[in-house]
DNA sequence: TCCAATTCGCGTACGCCGTACGTGAATGGA
DNA sequence: TCCATTCACGTACGGCGTACGCGAATTGGA
């Protein structure tokens, strides 16, 4: 029997109920189906078409079966990302090479944010903490053992290479996303909606760094990759600085 | 006339239409006062409250009555970000200390942050370029000015030391917010929600890492504010590390 | 084999949301 | 005074998450 004031608890702990040995009813469908699936419109579409209405449509039911699967739809967000971090492969263990790790394992992130342009969004707004997540999480933490690092220096070191790694994504999709939004298409957007704006604020040249900022930059014609690679390479160089065992001359 | 395909562009170059001249009835209201009170609903409730019947609702009028002053409801978002922008108070220009002129922004920004527990959130989901958000950014990138550095690398610096100000101020309100979202007060949330999968996670041992962090920590212990700082000063050690006119021993 | 127990699929419904549209009231210039 | 213009806002539409309940399917035990 299900209890009226179902109590709540994070979708990790909730084990869905297939392989059950109990009479009733065959699960027809399946978590990881039904999360595939929202993954793939949220892809195409945006995160915000993946409606229950939408992903039960798809697999041809109705809105209501999902929820024999998943309790609400915040915990498909968790389960999605889940979903999109498992892509991220990585070895075992680290190399030894701290900086070698970290960068494959910030090109394997960009590619999975790029891949799935909700996915550092959805990150960003919720506490999650699934099992792929801390996979990931893990060999970025043991990336510096072996460096004598403090465990709290790690945290520390790994906490900024996610928020550069993350809001380069985020740069990197932004524009493309907020054009999808409305329905613009990009070119058009850039140039009708948000360009006309930051035009009169760079000739207002009320904000004269801002305008050298944009119009100065070296790096701002590099390709989207290379980009990515010098930001990286600026913020592991920053890391190695601070490393006291690396001893900078 | 109002067109039916009225183009769209940025919130700030569509000046609202008070202090008028010509024939017509007089606006009772304006952007800022509905503004106001998008913030204050917003702060005390979260930004789902914030609807356009609500908003509306406060000001005793009716919810398309708003739309008089404001596009769509994401332009009021903009609109309640520059207006938490503004309550950051900065000195004209910087002081030639950088590290100090840094820190003071910090501070100001994580005051503000917490005050407005949505504004981190709706600042990193929307590409917006409101005037206070461009004056607050203006001053971090002058704080830099001097220091011989090019601008690519003064960008880069204020990208780092925004990301960690911005996940550090997440991390702050972080389980508070979800806390308020799901109904529960949060300390049953931490105990009776993230708590025992956490502490599963922990007991399986499987990251061992993570673990560390978690329970070797000695700076979990720490007041908020003194954590944030803490973090701002690894983070301002890293960029000094790497000013080359600094020219660290 | 038959039945009681249990679970699944899912239709219906409720209360929200953003917002398109149209109408009538207010306003100031000619 | 008359009229073009602008405002306030009621009504309505399509869509959302999801509570609830019922008939169908499936099983273990009698």
């Amino acid at each position: 029997m299900r209890m009226a004031g179902e109590e709540p608890t994070s979708i990790w702990m909730q084990p869905e109920a297939h392989e059950r040995s109990g009479p009733g009813r065959r699960p027809g469908y399946s978590r990881e189906q039904i999360t595939r699936t929202a993954v793939q419109i949220a892809d195409a579409e945006g995160v915000e078409a993946a409606t229950m209405r939408r992903i039960a449509g798809e697999l041809g039911t109705g809105a209501m079966s999902l929820y024999r699967y998943v309790p609400r739809r915040d915990d498909l967000f968790d389960l999605m990302i889940d979903l999109a971090m498992s892509e991220i492969e990585l070895p075992d263990g680290p190399s030894g090479d701290w900086r070698g790790d970290l960068t494959l394992l910030a090109r394997q992130t960009r590619a999975a944010g790029l891949r799935h342009p909700w996915l550092i969004a959805l990150l960003t707004s919720r506490p999650t903490l699934g099992p792929n997540l801390l996979r990931v999480h893990e060999f970025a933490l043991s990336a510096f053992n072996g460096t004598g690092l403090d465990i709290d220096d790690i945290t520390g070191f790994v906490g900024m290479l996610n928020d550069y790694v993350h809001s380069a994504i985020r740069r990197e999709i932004g524009w493309l996303e907020e054009a999808r939004r409305t329905g613009l298409d990009p070119e058009r957007w850039k140039r009708d909606y948000m360009g006309p704006y930051v035009r009169q604020v760079v000739e207002s040249g009320a904000f004269p760094l801002f305008n050298r900022s944009v119009l100065d930059s070296r790096t701002a014609h590099l390709a989207p990759e290379e980009r990515f690679r010098h930001g990286l390479d600026r913020i592991l160089d920053a890391i190695a600085a601070l490393i006291p065992s690396l001893c900078p001359r």
